[in-house]
DNA sequence: ATTGCTGTTTACAGTTTTGTAAACTAGAAT
DNA sequence: ATTCTAGTTTACAAAACTGTAAACAGCAAT
């Protein structure tokens, strides 16, 4: 290893983030070990120190490329969603489901989410729920705000899901690992995103007093 | 540390995996240290690899004992939703949804599953979705398999992005930390899950010719 | 009580890992 | 060409971790 190719910091900064999240998707954050890094990204591992100051820095670093990266993508994706004519719309919805699966950045970033890395998620989700809610009110004007918390929110929790355990799931549940299956089980997703309208969210929604919601086995409000 | 209490391997066991899995939802399984298992069972660690083995038996362990803990209390809480009269319907799919969340079972699950542990989840789904189905079918006859299959994919999905990100993803998106307005989106998936009949569900799936279903044609140029 | 089994502990070894220190060198500036 | 800066490497240290070996001790059977 006596070759010593000189880069610039930066450039060293990103060859060796890019080694660190290829090996995160397998190992995770607790199992990053420095001199793996340092094997893949073919240098020592105490230049990694070094360029970062610690290992922990180094995942700090990783934590907030990989969040800005995802954020950023997401929320472009929603903005062309927003602009796509009507006959466009489920195409563009699809694409918004499909942002957060690109490479294995997804599965990386739960990953130091569950692993108590400050995750960008908070401070962009404000932004990404209401470009949500123009969306839909582009459509569908009677959508109320609570509604698409609420999408947002299930939809949400489904891309995180998908990104984690989302292949086995669908092995288990007989979904082919075909793409095409798989485009099926996004345009349905999608088309339903689009068709329901407020009212058929609304449902009995309206009690909100009832709060015995950990006995449920009592009356179950129904009425409206 | 003088002190020997005695008891049975079996019960040496559970206090081991009890310990191990109060740890595991902290650090993970590749943070789990038999040294801070060890610390909480209140006992030296070589009493662990004693009882399993290895550090890895005792990860093996844990995943089943976790998986087999999770389908078994899923599995009965969709029976009861099956059998419960229609109105308490909501209420019995409110507690199917509710069952991962029992303590940190799911998140440690979750993360037994990044890390590759062999997980339960395969083996039970096919009873579970047969189940689901045998449910939906009870208060709507023209239920399909297909349908039935998506809508459990989905709500997996969800479910497990709950685990992981359900408390962060809830606070950014506005919603409180109230049980009150979390139980309010559970009784809203409920109220969804069953009202939804299989003619909404099935909008325009159908188009197989559609040239924007599987390639989204990016028609659009990547600006914002 | 004595014996034997086994759960449990102490002491220790080998390996791995993060981080430090100093030497080395490629490339830019002069 | 010479000098200087800074990226890079080698060598090393301290700590942590898994697993081993042997001794210890509670408990049941004889």
């Amino acid at each position: 290893m006596a070759r010593k190719t000189h880069r610039s910091p930066e450039e060293a900064k990103k060859t060796i983030l890019d080694a660190a999240e290829s090996i995160l998707v397998d190992v995770g954050p607790a199992g990053l070990r420095l001199s793996a890094v340092a094997k893949k990204a073919k240098m020592a591992h105490p230049n990694i120190i070094h360029h970062f100051g610690s290992r922990e820095g180094l995942l700090q670093a990783l934590s907030n490329r990989i969040g800005e990266r995802a954020t950023l993508r997401t929320t472009n994706a929603i903005d062309q969603a927003l602009k796509a004519p009507p006959q466009e719309r489920v195409a563009a919805v699809i694409k918004v489901l499909e942002t957060p699966y690109q490479g294995d950045e997804g599965r990386a970033a739960v990953w130091l989410h569950l692993s108590g890395a400050k995750s960008a998620i908070r401070s962009n989700m404000e932004h990404i729920v209401a470009l949500s809610h123009q969306f839909r009110q582009s459509f569908d004007p009677t959508a109320s705000k609570d509604n698409t918390n609420r999408l947002v929110l299930l939809i949400t929790l489904a891309l995180v899901g998908e990104v984690i355990s989302g292949d086995e799931i669908k092995e288990a549940l007989g979904f082919g690992d075909s793409d095409e299956s798989r485009a099926h089980f996004k345009q349905w997703l999608a088309e339903i995103l689009l068709t329901l309208n407020d009212n058929q969210l609304k449902t009995s929604l309206s009690i909100n007093k009832s709060s015995k919601t950990t006995t449920p086995t009592s009356s179950i409000p129904q009425e409206s």
